[in-house]
DNA sequence: TTTCATCTACGAAAAAAATCGTAGATGAAC
DNA sequence: GTTCATCTACGATTTTTTTCGTAGATGAAA
């Protein structure tokens, strides 16, 4: 698994995700809400995704149960890095203090986010 | 400025906004240290984005002076919502964390992100 | 058993992105 | 003024990604 995912992808990895597992017609419906695609299309994309190791599959009746062979933060972590390479100069305080800019977390997330920089510098004050 | 650069076009954005403004040879010698490409290809990529209006140029010579038209800050505020969604389910909590787990940053670096939370929900303890 | 809906497989077309070849202009070196 | 290096313009090709059309299989309904 060295390859990294198309956007076409990702949005079928992400209803596995979510869904756990799924056939291409389960998928497909999903998908077509918020896209205009036909099936043929999205069961393609499934088929590449086989390919390259992204899903796999079990026959079920007259058809096949998708599930993601990837998780999501694996995927994560593989686009982010050359994501921060390529846009914030490979430093991922400018990605944080941007993303943090764009959209400001909630209390809890913020919480959150200041208990993960105590832990990273072994600092105890909460 | 709708449109999203490629990844061929945010190399050269790069440069750019490194080193303020260059011609394309002077782009294409730095790109092409790190990856082998033809000049014609910079070039060609270069006249898309003048097209795109990611960049202008004034003539130098018998050649042309480039310089970026979109700050830094405005390609990763457009790109990074997307990405966000596409992979974070549209949570900045989310990718924060995976970045700090990833690639942690020096301890300036955390007080940065620190002091930007602190601003954010209006605390002060400094 | 004919019809109909649904599925898969697979090649091909379309769209998007990246790369390059060639022609022509220009100026410097000789 | 001929040669050489360098630049631009621009179309065309290649590669990658996305989309889709068609053919064939299968099972359920009539």
């Amino acid at each position: 698994m060295t390859q990294k995912p198309t956007n076409s992808e990702i949005e079928i990895l992400t209803v596995l995700w979510e869904t756990g597992a799924g056939t291409t017609r389960q998928v497909h419906d999903i998908i077509a809400k918020n896209k205009s695609v036909g099936y043929t299309s999205t069961l393609k994309t499934i088929q590449n995704m086989l390919d390259k190791g992204f899903v796999s599959r079990i026959p079920k009746g007259q058809t096949h149960l998708y599930s993601a062979t990837v998780t999501q933060g694996e995927i994560q972590k593989m686009m982010l890095g050359g994501f921060v390479d390529r846009l914030f100069n490979g430093s991922s305080k400018n990605l944080i203090l941007q993303a943090l800019g764009n959209q400001t977390p909630n209390p809890d997330e913020l919480k959150e986010i200041r208990d993960m920089l105590d832990q990273l510098d072994g600092r105890d004050d909460s």
